[in-house]
RNA sequence: GGCCCUAUCGUCUAACGGUUAGGACAUCAGGUUUUCAACCUGGCAAUCGGGGUUCGAUUCCCCGUGGGGUCACCA
């Protein structure tokens, strides 16, 4: 069976790319019908949130991707990993390093002096591990390093590059743990995976570098053989790794902006992959059936925020609208004798993202409005001609009953095809109505804010000229 | 700097080695509207450069160049 996981640290919001990597290791798994599981990765004692750890599970939960297992922390697998640990030294295929951070340092700023990868050469590789025992006695704090076998190519075929070659003198005896009750990154990576039963393993380009490390430990621990697949990077605007400079890069924030989740799972999945047809639009469940992972593509993606809005803008559109609604009100004022809904139906066309209601909706509750009387005047009209035609509105508006939009636009529309204008009276009334340059239409307007309030802005706005 | 990844419109991307290089977003123009949206129609816009291979390269190979990642006692 499949397996896949997503395996985030603790240590701030889940990011937009973390997402995607969750999303496509999700979506692999469930499409072959496997298990997607869930690790956190906290083993920087220092960094690592327990507040993070919760955001980031409600997130995904809120985005609709779950889980198959209980979340391991790392933190709480200390045994495990002192175990393997135990066991390598013993087997020698790690050692103990006594080597100061002063004099790795040194090294690494003269290998970089002489245009070489400071690669770490392994002075202790040969110690032995009974010096070393004695040398710790003494009260040493020695570091563990992979014992990396020399000269060596890692070769993996990457399901989205193809093969990966890397050589074991570009990569040198990396660090695997500060101490037995400390192993870091790549050790804990690849022994969790292992006992996880981790058959793939989808995750972003920087670990490129990781894998073959990662391979030489499941090899010197004797696991079995995990395919990788590396996406590329989300990029910002300046085709950099997305960073917080252009917007925002925490899931949260989008979420909290009115972005629907159901918009954001279709905008990432589009995001380096496409089903090859001109469908755009795409409910998880059509991804999980259309996803392929060979169809994803190798270069980095910029995110395009306004492509985001567009699709945003086409799920608030067909979303049902009492959902909307609920989504919509912790954006909305609350005021006797205003129906919200019916706001929302009004405005929701012009929504990129759910709290653009707030902006738009205000002139809607406000008991005073307040604007430049020139706004009143349609193109080159006079101050007789407004207010006449303010007039002639406010007359008819007093003699209706039916205060519903689509009597108001009929009403409307016969006494402006009877003026000289239908600019010339719409206009004027509009403005009076919303004290906006863009605004609903005036029969909108009148429906939702009432009969009273609508006259009393005519009247004021006649009192103005 | 070493190593690795990568390269089609401004952006996301399609194109078994043979297409007028397609679509979407953005943009521009027009239509519909009192305005702004939404909606409809149309336009502009791309194969990084140089060599090969081939009857024929966006596509395969090599070399440049550009972009990115990574070289932690972070993950």
């Amino acid at each position: 069976m499949i397996r896949t996981r997503f395996a985030p640290s603790p240590t701030g919001a889940l990011h937009i790319g973390g997402l995607r990597t969750a999303l496509f290791s999700y979506l692999f798994a469930k499409q072959n019908n496997g298990e997607f599981f869930l690790r956190i990765e906290d083993t920087d004692k220092a960094r690592s949130k327990k507040e993070w750890e919760t955001v980031i599970f409600e997130n995904l939960k809120e985005l609709s991707i779950s889980w198959d297992n209980e979340a391991p922390r790392q933190s709480e697998r200390g045994e495990i990993y002192k175990k393997y640990l135990l066991k390598m030294l013993e087997e020698g295929t790690a050692y103990y390093c006594f080597c100061t951070k002063e004099e790795l340092d040194e090294e690494r700023a003269s290998l970089m002096k002489l245009e070489k990868a400071p690669i770490h050469q392994g002075k202790y590789r040969d110690f032995g591990l009974e010096s070393a025992l004695e040398r710790i006695e003494k009260g040493e704090k020695p570091v563990i390093r992979f014992k990396c076998p020399k000269d060596q190519d890692v070769i993996f075929n990457d399901l989205i590059r193809g093969e990966i070659k890397i050589n074991t003198s570009d990569i040198g005896d990396f660090i695997i743990a500060k101490d037995l009750d400390n192993p870091l990154y790549n050790i804990t990576c690849a022994i969790d995976d292992a006992e996880m039963g981790i058959t793939h393993v989808i995750r972003g380009e920087e670990h490129i570098p990781n894998t073959p490390k990662q391979i030489l430990l499941e090899e010197a621990l004797g696991f079995e053989k995990i395919t990788f697949a590396h996406l590329s990077l989300i990029l910002g605007k300046d085709k950099k790794k997305l960073s917080k400079r252009e917007g925002s890069t925490a899931v949260s924030i989008y979420l909290e902006e009115g972005y629907l989740p159901e918009a954001i799972i279709n905008f990432i999945a589009f995001l380096g992959w496409n089903p090859g047809t001109e469908k755009e639009i795409y409910s998880m469940e059509e991804l999980i059936k259309d996803f392929s992972i060979k169809k994803i593509s190798k270069s980095g993606a910029v995110f395009n925020i306004d492509k985001l809005d567009w699709i945003n803008g086409i799920y608030i559109r067909n979303m049902d609208i009492d959902k909307l609604t609920l989504k919509c009100l912790p954006f909305l004022e609350n005021k006797e004798g205003i129906d919200n809904k019916k706001i929302v139906l009004a405005l929701k066309d012009r929504l990129k993202k759910i709290s653009d209601i707030k902006e738009l909706s205000l002139y809607l509750y406000e008991d005073e409005i307040k604007y430049d009387k020139e706004l009143l005047f349609w193109k080159d009209m006079r101050n007789e001609e407004v207010k006449e035609s303010l007039k002639k509105a406010l007359n008819l508006i007093e003699n209706i009953e039916e205060f519903n939009k689509e009597n108001l636009q009929e009403k409307l529309t016969i006494t402006a095809k009877e003026s000289d204008s239908v600019g010339g009276f719409m206009w004027p009334l509009r403005v009076a109505l919303s004290g906006q340059k863009a605004s609903l239409g005036p029969a909108e307007i009148m429906e939702i804010i009432g009969k009273k309030e609508s006259l009393k802005r005519i009247i004021q706005a006649i009192n103005i000229i």
